[in-house]
DNA sequence: CGCCAAAATTAACAGCGTTAAGATTGAGGG
DNA sequence: CCCTCAATCTTAACGCTGTTAATTTTGGCG
């Protein structure tokens, strides 16, 4: 067992970064339908056969940019959010939630897919990174409870602020509701207008 | 089950009806995944090509499921709405909402789905179906409005409560969220809590 | 009865995920 | 210095997919 060297950039440099790397932009710029292995093979210069000495298969790649995108998540949420408090904190959060998803709605509606969250549920190393975002939300909901929904069961306000955000990012990314019907032109407005109605600090 | 025509019958009848009962078959059972255009036809007896003859495309196909899914979906909402009033009337519009979802999860990621939706805008016949939903929930919040929130930017409620409904229903079929966690072990009183608490009707 | 459009067939193409077998590489020990 | 050996990468193939083209069969209508 003479464990050579793990992160060693053997032949072609570091091709299982490379692979990532250009998962992501194809899946930036034209969407998960042509988010193929063997697109990403050729994108990268390397043959089809390539990627399986660094990834079990299709789905443990993206697997891994999920990895990535969650960091990149984390990211939004927290430039939004630094250096608020209360329920400025939380809103900003929310808005930062929601900005990734509509700025990266292909990267985000893969890290939302059941499969791959189980993979990297496997994987073993995602869901403190997951959990990290619902231990923020948590404590953001601690440090600005929601009172109009009145102070029983308090813990659902949890799942239930959760469930708001993730749904307007969802509603908003599959087209299904657009600013201007409710007269915002500019998404940015509308997005803020809603998180503030659900957080109670309206103007 | 639609096992019938084991001869070579050349013309089948209703095809196109048999190719949409099977499609859905296949997407309850086994997810979107084991959902392939051969894959129908071999179920139906028939050729590969055959379904060209009554669809476009895959994409027309998975269209034709939704539509037949939308009506389905507007069942299980009237179902638990019908008879109730009020508040009561919004909070079974809801729970029927996150049933649906729950129980025919793949159909319901189907038909929330950007590309389809839009395909199904373009056959003219799903919009109004859809807004029907809409309309609904629209009426059911002007019947009970959300106090809770203040009422400035009460028009803001309409997208807000469809949000937290459509976020409830896809958060549990992804399985981000799971009742243990917040000690219910019914699924059924999870939700129902959930939507109650949502809607200020707290026992 | 015969004709013809509609319906369904067979055959083929390119692309996909995946696997097996073989070639290439390069670092560490003699 | 080179030899070894495992890690890395390639080539080739399998069966599956969506889709199209050419062809055959059918049933209703004149």
């Amino acid at each position: 067992m003479t464990e050579h060297n793990q992160k060693g950039k053997y032949h072609h440099g570091d091709l299982r970064r490379a692979l990532i790397s250009a998962a992501i932009d194809i899946l930036e710029s034209e969407g998960v339908t042509a988010l193929t292995l063997r697109r990403v093979a050729r994108e990268t210069g390397v043959s089809q056969a390539a990627p399986y000495t660094h990834f079990r298969d299709k789905t443990d790649l993206l697997t891994a940019v999920c990895i990535n995108g969650t960091h990149w998540f984390g990211e939004y949420m927290k430039r939004e959010a630094d250096g608020k408090t209360g329920a400025d904190y939380l809103a900003g959060l929310a808005i930062g939630h929601i900005h990734f998803a509509t700025e990266h709605p292909a990267l985000f509606r893969l890290m939302s897919t059941r499969d791959v969250a189980e993979s990297l549920d496997e994987s073993g190393r995602i869901p403190e990174i997951f959990h990290e975002g619902y231990r923020i939300l948590a404590e953001g909901l601690a440090a600005a409870p929601l009172d109009h929904f009145g102070s029983a069961n308090r813990q659902l306000d949890i799942p239930l602020a959760w469930a708001q955000i993730y749904g307007i990012s969802n509603l908003l990314i599959e087209g299904r509701v657009s600013p201007q019907t409710y007269g915002f032109d500019d998404e940015t407005n509308f997005i803020s207008a809603l998180v503030h109605r659900f957080l109670g600090n309206d103007a």
